[in-house]
DNA sequence: CGCCTTTGACCAGCGC
DNA sequence: GCGCTGGTCAAAGGCG
C-alpha cells in the first residue's frame, strides 16, 4: 500500500431519494448546474428532505470555493429513514440487496466540472435498476446500534435505521484517504459488477457509530468513492488533526502560512486542482512543503473537515 | 499488549 | 419461499 496520495479529484454530487421524483432529476439534465446555477426545485426538495435550516447559499459559496478547475460530485441521502437500494448499492453502498432506481441523482457541481461524464461513473451501473421503493416511517434516532448482531435475535421489530450518507468520489491511488478520524475496518466485501472490493470501516471513538465505506469506481479505477455514514459526535483525535484542509479550497481554511504542510498530498491535491483548469492562485502552496518526513499513514489527516462541515451543513441535526 | 486487518459466516431486505 | 446481494459480526492473525 502507498501512503501517498496523489492526484486528488474531488466529486460531490448530491443525491436525494425523493419518493416522487419525477424524471427532472436526470444527470443528463443537471450537466448544467453548476452551485450558482443549481436547480432551486431540487435544491428546495433535498432541503426540505433534510430538514435541514440552512441556507443553501452559504453551502453553494462554500463550494463555490473550490478551485475552478476541480470536478466535484456529491451524494447525500438525506432521509434518516432511506433505505438503500441496490443501484445505490452498487453505486454508493447500501444496505439489503433491494432494487433501485439508480439514475435519479441530482447533481451538484462546481463550475467547469464535467458532470455527465463523471457522475456517470457513480450512476453507471444500475444494470439490473429496479424500482426503489420507500416505506419505514420510524424516527430517526442515531446512536442506538450497539445490539445489532449477526448472529443474535435482535430486538423486537426495532428496524436498524440508516443514517443520511454522504458520498463524494476522489481521485486517488490510495483507497482509504485519511480524514483525521481513527478507523477501524470491519469488514469487505466484493461490490458487484465491480473487481474492487469496497471496505466498510467504523468509528473507532467509542458512542460515535460513525461509519465510513470505501470503494474503487469500477468504470474509473483511478477514482475513489468514499461514503459517510452519520455524524461524529466528538472532536477530531488531537493526535490525528493539524492541517485539514484536505479536498477543500484554500479560502475555506486557514492556509498552511508559514509553515510547510505536513502533508504534501494536500499540495498535490491542490495543484492537481489548479493546474487542471486553473487559474486560481496556485503555487501559494506548491512553493511550501517541498520537504517532510514521512509520517505513519495514521498520522495524515486529510479530508477531516469534510464530515466536519458536510454533515453539519446537509445531515439533519438531532435535537 | 493493544489496536488493527483479514476473512468466512451469518443476517436482513428485496426480487422473482 | 428461495436465492441474490449488501452489510455486519467476530475469531484469528498481524504489526508496532
Amino acid at each position: 500500500m502507498s501512503d501517498e496520495h496523489r492526484d486528488h479529484h474531488v466529486y460531490y454530487h448530491d443525491l436525494f431519494h425523493d419518493n416522487q421524483k419525477p424524471a427532472s432529476n436526470n444527470i443528463a439534465g443537471s450537466s448544467a448546474y453548476n452551485l450558482q446555477g443549481f436547480d432551486p426545485s431540487s435544491y428546495i426538495s433535498f432541503t426540505e428532505s433534510l430538514q435541514a435550516p440552512m441556507d443553501y447559499n452559504s453551502l453553494a459559496s462554500a463550494f463555490g470555493l473550490s478551485p475552478p478547475s476541480s470536478e466535484v460530485f456529491s451524494s447525500i441521502e438525506s432521509n434518516p429513514n432511506y433505505k438503500p437500494t441496490t443501484a445505490e448499492v452498487a453505486d454508493l453502498g447500501g444496505g439489503g440487496g433491494g432494487g433501485g432506481g439508480g439514475s435519479d441523482i441530482p447533481v451538484v457541481s462546481t463550475p467547469n466540472s464535467s458532470i455527465s461524464s463523471s457522475s456517470t461513473e457513480i450512476g453507471a451501473e444500475e444494470d439490473s435498476g429496479k424500482s426503489k421503493k420507500d416505506r419505514l416511517s420510524k424516527e430517526v434516532e442515531d446512536g442506538g446500534e450497539s445490539s445489532k448482531k449477526v448472529g443474535k435475535g435482535k430486538k423486537k421489530g426495532e428496524k436498524k435505521l440508516r443514517e443520511p450518507r454522504f458520498a463524494f468520489m476522489t481521485k486517488s491511488e490510495v483507497d482509504h484517504l485519511e480524514d483525521g478520524y481513527r478507523w477501524r475496518k470491519y469488514g469487505q466485501k466484493a461490490v458487484k459488477n465491480s473487481p474492487y472490493p469496497r471496505s466498510y470501516y467504523r468509528c473507532t471513538t467509542q458512542k460515535c457509530g460513525v461509519k465510513k465505506r470505501v470503494e474503487r469506481s469500477f468504470q474509473d479505477p483511478s477514482v475513489v468513492i468514499t461514503t459517510y455514514e452519520g455524524q461524529h459526535n466528538h472532536p477530531v483525535p488531537a493526535t490525528l488533526r493539524g492541517n485539514a484542509a484536505g479536498i477543500f479550497p484554500p479560502s475555506m481554511f486557514t492556509p498552511p502560512t508559514g509553515g510547510a504542510t505536513p502533508f504534501p498530498h494536500h499540495q498535490d491535491l491542490f495543484q492537481m486542482m489548479n493546474s487542471q483548469g486553473g487559474s486560481a492562485g496556485s503555487n501559494m502552496y506548491s512553493q511550501q512543503n517541498q520537504q517532510y518526513h514521512h509520517h505513519h499513514h495514521h498520522q495524515l489527516p486529510d479530508y477531516g473537515l469534510l464530515q466536519d462541515i458536510i454533515p453539519a451543513m446537509f445531515f439533519k441535526q438531532e435535537p
